[in-house]
DNA sequence: GAATAGATTGTCT
DNA sequence: GACAATCTATTCT
């Protein structure tokens, strides 16, 4: 995907109307972070619609993965949210600036989550770039979890929403969209949960500039 | 392109 | 008090 890409507009009303139903999110962690590949993010505020295509996802797979903030089934106020039904949102704060967005993925009472870790601006890369302090809105706006959720307006606020209703949710890809190739590798910055930082639960766009870090091997 | 340091605060077997 | 599912600027190569 080296080449420029066809500036089209994006429908709103497509995004409205294509959003992903509540079935979407009843499936295993790992299948669930690799369907939301390609998916749509959109929300909803004051300013309107604002939305990327979803190019790099985690997979986080409590009690027994020991990179996930359920590992050992660690239950607190932070981490309640995973243990609910699927499809809502998981935020939280990380290293003292940086909100994250993660779905809830697994049955009710597993605490299972995706991390959303880099998207496309499709929609509204004028006020992602604003909020985001940059100048332009070329490259850089949503190539990483804290970028996203800064350039998309994400943050503790959001935690819990249910992504059916229509503040946050996700979306089918318009009409048209380029099909993406899905590459795996090893999380990243999850050294601390030993042989489990070795699993291949991160899921990307092969050779998209949106994604956040250069696969290694 | 890679490696490093510093920022800054909620969470906590 | 230690540490974190990160980002930015800086300093290399």
């Amino acid at each position: 995907m080296r080449g420029r890409v066809a500036p089209s507009p994006v429908d709103e009303a497509w995004l409205e109307g294509a959003r992903l139903p509540r079935s979407f999110y009843e499936r295993p962690v790992l299948a669930l972070a690799r369907a939301m590949v390609g998916k749509v993010l959109v929300h909803r505020d004051a300013g309107g619609l604002i939305a990327g295509r979803i190019v790099e996802t985690e997979a986080y797979r409590g009690p027994q993965d020991l990179a996930a903030h359920s590992a050992g089934g660690r239950r607190t106020r932070r981490t309640e949210a995973m243990f609910g039904p699927p499809g809502r949102a998981y935020m939280y704060f990380i290293y003292g600036m940086h909100w994250a967005f993660n779905v809830v993925a697994g049955a009710e009472g597993q605490p299972h989550a995706v991390l959303v870790r880099a998207l496309e601006p499709l929609l509204g890369a004028e006020v992602m770039a604003a909020r985001r302090g940059l100048l332009t809105s070329a490259v850089g706006l949503c190539n990483g979890p804290g970028k996203l959720c800064q350039a998309l307006g994400l943050d503790g606020g959001h935690y819990g929403l249910d992504l059916a209703d229509n503040q946050l949710w996700l979306a089918e890809p318009p009409p048209g969209s380029p099909r993406l190739a899905v590459g795996t590798s090893p999380r990243i910055n999850v050294a601390y949960a030993g042989a489990w930082a070795d699993r291949p639960w991160r899921f990307y766009a092969r050779n998209h500039r949106a994604v956040s870090v250069t696969p290694r091997g």
